[in-house]
DNA sequence: TTGACATATCGAGAACTCTCGATATATTGA
DNA sequence: TCAATATATCGAGAGTTCTCGATATGTCAA
């Protein structure tokens, strides 16, 4: 068994994470969404076909992993992507997975 | 609400089943093993510090998505890479998840 | 043909995620 | 303040995934 070259384990543990919280199709979409602008709840949650309150839980969780970021003005909370890496990745899933 | 450009749902149901599979640290880890090579599962197991009965589960969930394929020479099965989309995704989670 | 090694599958229990309805909080305008 | 709108949280039940030990299969060498 020759020498392996690999990433350390920490680095496993935080991407299979962070996959874990992208790898739903609600949350793909949102994403897809965001990449075109910030919205807010109900307009994601419409765009979606998600009911409000899963919406926010999708949100609440993409958030909570720094993917997304947050802002309420009024009574209304817009949601913008925070990660940079986040299109590239939704591009890289893309290519992967055509139809 | 503007008009979005979204990809179709089944692109989303599609990418998050993948993402379902690659989101486990011990995968990731199997994918950046192969990346350098094609290996028998009982050294995919020792590199993983995993036990070779799950380890083979990971493989046979990984091949069953096509992500990877393999090869019996002799009493050995050898494990490889088969999608060439996926060493791209672990540099974009490398990217992404920065230790 | 038996024993040993390599890989694969099975089944059960624990842990986790999903989904939904109910309810709570925050903000604004009448 | 009250009602309405927008968002957020909670809790229960269903469904999935994880993990582990036990067991099965496949291959070779003595």
């Amino acid at each position: 068994m020759e020498k392996l070259d690999l990433l350390p384990d920490e680095v496993f543990e935080c991407a299979a994470e962070c996959l874990k919280v992208m790898a739903h199709p609600v949350r793909l979409k949102i994403v897809n969404i965001l990449m075109q602008g910030e919205f807010a709840v109900h307009e994601i949650a419409e765009a979606c076909g998600s009911s409000p309150n899963q919406t926010c839980e999708h949100l609440r969780l993409l958030k909570g992993h720094g993917l997304l970021s947050s802002e309420r003005r009024g009574r209304t909370v817009y949601y913008r992507i925070a990660s940079p890496q986040l299109p590239g990745l939704i591009e890289c899933i893309q290519k992967s997975c055509k139809i």
